[in-house]
DNA sequence: ACAAAAGTGTTAATTTTACACCCATGG
DNA sequence: CCATGGGTGTAAAATTAACACTTTTGT
């Protein structure tokens, strides 16, 4: 194996050590969720924090990321969602050491999802959006920065598949984006324009409410992302 | 300053290293190019790569990033655009070292800008983006990825800014479009369009052409990253 | 029959597309 | 007056926005 250079292996005892970390968001009691963890290490110890650590010298930051949030919640991304965010790499961001983060959003549906706290982890649990803790490190950034790309994500492509269970009715995904979006929309108008971009589809099933009439239930035409046909401006003249 | 956990002492000696890699676009001769190094040390001695290098313990990973292109082509991101892209971290993605790599896309306007090569480039040129050489690491796919996000970024944004001169005529900021989208663009709708997002604004100015009737120089509004309207879906009900 | 929630259609406004000729200059 | 490239408008089509009543069920 070729050696490093001489001018970067002088440096070596001070290199950037590299972490992840993982927002995870759900849809609990129609209020956009994400996992945190208390800190059971310095520094922030006892703050709250997302998950995540470093990555390890043979396994790849997606890896990382899924194996930490493991370990520190109990949560696993299977067949949900994980798309790597930002790299924030702020020199002073972490007190102890130059640690640089890869960020990651991560999606899943929250109802009997209950995370518990291990690892470096003293404790873990959901909290919503709308109110978090204050948080260690540069935590509250990452958080919107996610949040941020959920909400556009939202426009142009079908990640909503991963919050929502299988089988759901159209109030019920008008009330995801409603809640993520932060905004009230057309019940009329999202529909036609949910059917038509061909997301979702209906089954020959109702639900059996208490009250009210049934509602169809419907599931996603794919549980992989997939992005509106958008963005080809048209030739011509 | 707190300690790193002991687990994560242990494995110190291999660490991740993280190094930045610059996609630097331009246009130049009616063609999107990018500026590639050849590369001086091992591994692939002699293949052309982009320029980049490891970030260094006391500084951000854009700093690192500028610097890198500055000492490896000359090139500096002044009022240009410089964006993170994507971090890759494939494991075998460098044969010498378990290295990640933060990817980067600058852009700026090409003529006039000659890169040379240093520090650890032999060379370094300008290539086509149609007609690029075999590189290095994961190089063409990091190209690939930075040309995706550019045409995303077009159809939503003006950074088109950073790769035209202060003054420019509207066929030549079609002409931008084109070569980049790779596709011929309706002059009447693109004029339309361009000027009713608010881009742009005309001057009292126009070229001497040797041949034909002289155009309008026009400027852009904002030489900062300004995001269309989009993306907010409409209320009501 | 009433309360609760689901479901449905039409019109106006806006945006996007298609398309062809005239204008200003230099040689 | 010709060649070259710049500049312009309008109508059709598609998309988006606004808006209110009827249906189904359980009690």
């Amino acid at each position: 194996m070729p050696k490093l250079s001489a001018a970067y292996a002088t440096t070596t005892l001070q290199r950037p050590l590299v972490a992840t970390d993982i927002v995870l968001f759900a849809l609990r009691d129609d209020a956009l969720q994400v996992v945190l963890i208390r800190r059971a290490m310095p520094p922030f110890a006892g703050k709250w924090a997302l998950p995540g650590g470093f990555v390890l010298p043979d396994e790849t930051i997606d890896h990382a990321a899924k194996r930490e949030l493991a370990e520190e919640t109990g949560m696993r991304i299977a067949g949900e969602y994980l798309e790597q965010l930002y790299t924030f790499g702020e020199v002073r961001r972490d007190p102890r050491a130059r640690v640089i983060s890869v960020a990651y959003l991560a999606l899943m549906h929250g109802e009997g999802a209950e995370p518990r706290g291990g690892s470096d982890a003293a404790d873990a649990t959901w909290f919503a959006i709308g109110s978090l803790p204050q948080l260690a490190f540069d935590h509250a950034d990452i958080i919107a920065y996610a949040l941020q790309r959920l909400r556009y994500k939202l426009e142009y492509t079908n990640v909503l598949y991963a919050m929502l269970p299988e089988h759901f009715t159209l109030p019920d995904l008008q009330q995801a984006y409603e809640t993520i979006m932060g905004a009230a929309l057309d019940k009329r108008n999202f529909r036609k324009k949910i059917i038509s971009l061909g997301f979702v589809k209906p089954l020959q099933r109702w639900t059996q409410p208490e009250k009210g009439r049934p509602a169809q239930l419907w599931k996603f035409t794919k549980r992989e992302p997939v992005m509106v046909k958008t963005f080809v401006t048209k030739a011509g003249g």
